[in-house]
DNA sequence: CTATTTACGTCAACTATATTGACATAAATC
DNA sequence: GATTTATGTCAATATAGTTGACGTAAATAG
C-alpha cells in the first residue's frame, strides 16, 4: 500500500502543463468568490440528495437505484442502452440495481416491438408512486428555495445550473429535457 | 436477496403520512419547472466533481481524498473532530484516507498546543498546491459560468446555492466560510 | 489523587457502488 | 450465412462508506 501511493504521487509532466493554466485562470480574479461558490455547491449537492436519501432507506434502496427509477419513470420505453448512456456506469454496474428493481416490482421490462432485442423500461403504477415521491420531495426543495429567493433570482437558477454543465454535454441535456416534456412523464 | 428485497419494499405506515404531504407540496406548483432543475442540479454536479476527478487519477486519490485535503487547506489546524462534523463520516472512514494524505506527504499532524490530545492537521506545501490546483479547476468553472450569465444572474447563483442548502445547516456554513476567510486560507 | 470523560486510533466484518475483462445469446443486418 | 448489435452474466477488484468493539493518552471533575 505504501508503495502504490509511492508509485503514483510523482507528478506526471502532462499535469504540470495545465496546472498553471488553470491556476493563473483562477487566480486571475477574485478566487475567494469562486471558492466560495464551489463549497455552497458541496454543500447544497448534500443536503439536496439527503432527501431522497431518507426516504429510499424504507425501502432498501440507494442512490443508485434513486436514479434508476427516475429516468425510466421520466422517460417510459427507456432502452438499455440509453439509460447506460444517461447514467455513464457500465452495464454490468447497472444491471444488478435494474435487476431489484425489476425483482421487486418497482420496473417492468417489455421486449422492443420494432427491435425485439431491445428492453424497454417502463415504472409500474407501484414505481411511478415512490419516482413521484421521490421527485416532490426534491422539487419541494427548489420551490421552497424559490419562495425565499428575491424575483430576480428566480429565472437565474436554471441558466445558473445549465451553465454549470459541461458545454459538450449541453446539447444532449438539452434534447433529454425536451424528449422528456414532450413524453409527458411529469412527477 | 429475494427475502431482503421481499422484506423491505412494503411500505412502513410512517412514510404513508408524510408522503402524502410532500406529493401535495409539489403537484401543488406546476412541477415540471422543478422537475427540471432537479435533473440540471444532477447533470452540473456530475460535470462539476468531473473535472477534480480526472486531476486526482494522476496522483491515485479519490473524491474522498479530496475533501479532506480541501477543508484541511482551507482551515489549516483543523481538529480530526471538526473535520469529521463538515464530512460527516465516520472516524474510520476518515481515518483511512487520512492517513495516506499523511503518508503521502499532502497533509501533515501537529499535536494541539492547548489540548495535546486533538491532532491539528496543516498542508504541506506540496499539499498546499494540489488543493490549490483543484480548487483552481473547480474555480475556474464558476468564473466561466459567471462570464456566460447575464449581468443579472450573476450574484444571484450564491443566494441560491446557500438557499438550497438545509435551513438549519446554514448557521454552520456561514461560519465556516467566514472562519476560512478570516483564516486568509485562500486558494 | 482517583475517576471519568474526551479525542483519537485501530481491528474486523460488512454494504453499496463502481470498475475491467471475458464470454454467452438472440435478434437484426449485411 | 456471417457479422454486428443489444443485452445478460460470471468473476475479480477498488473505493468509500457503515457498525461495533476495544485501546490509549490527555484533560477534567470529584
Amino acid at each position: 500500500m505504501d508503495e502504490l501511493v509511492a508509485r503514483k504521487i510523482s507528478e506526471p509532466p502532462s499535469v504540470a502543463a495545465w496546472r498553471n493554466a488553470a491556476a493563473e485562470a483562477a487566480a486571475a480574479a477574485g478566487d475567494g468568490d469562486a471558492l466560495e461558490l464551489v463549497e455552497l455547491f458541496f454543500f447544497a449537492y448534500r443536503d439536496f440528495v439527503g432527501d431522497a436519501d431518507r426516504l429510499l432507506e424504507n425501502y432498501g434502496f440507494g442512490r443508485a437505484h434513486h436514479r434508476v427509477l427516475h429516468f425510466v419513470n421520466r422517460r417510459p420505453g427507456l432502452t438499455i442502452a440509453a439509460l447506460l448512456d444517461i447514467l455513464r456506469i457500465t452495464k454490468q454496474s447497472l444491471n444488478r440495481v435494474l435487476k431489484q428493481l425489476l425483482e421487486a416490482g418497482f420496473v417492468e421490462a417489455r421486449a422492443g416491438v420494432v427491435d425485439r432485442r431491445q428492453r424497454l423500461l417502463y415504472p409500474t403504477p407501484k414505481g411511478a408512486a415512490l419516482a413521484r415521491d421521490l421527485a416532490a420531495l426534491q422539487s419541494a426543495r427548489f420551490l421552497k428555495v424559490m419562495d425565499e429567493l428575491p424575483p430576480a433570482a428566480r429565472g437565474a437558477a436554471s441558466k445558473f445550473l445549465f451553465a454549470m454543465i459541461d458545454s459538450g454535454e449541453r446539447e444532449r441535456v438539452r434534447a433529454h429535457l425536451a424528449y422528456a416534456k414532450a413524453a409527458g412523464a411529469a412527477t
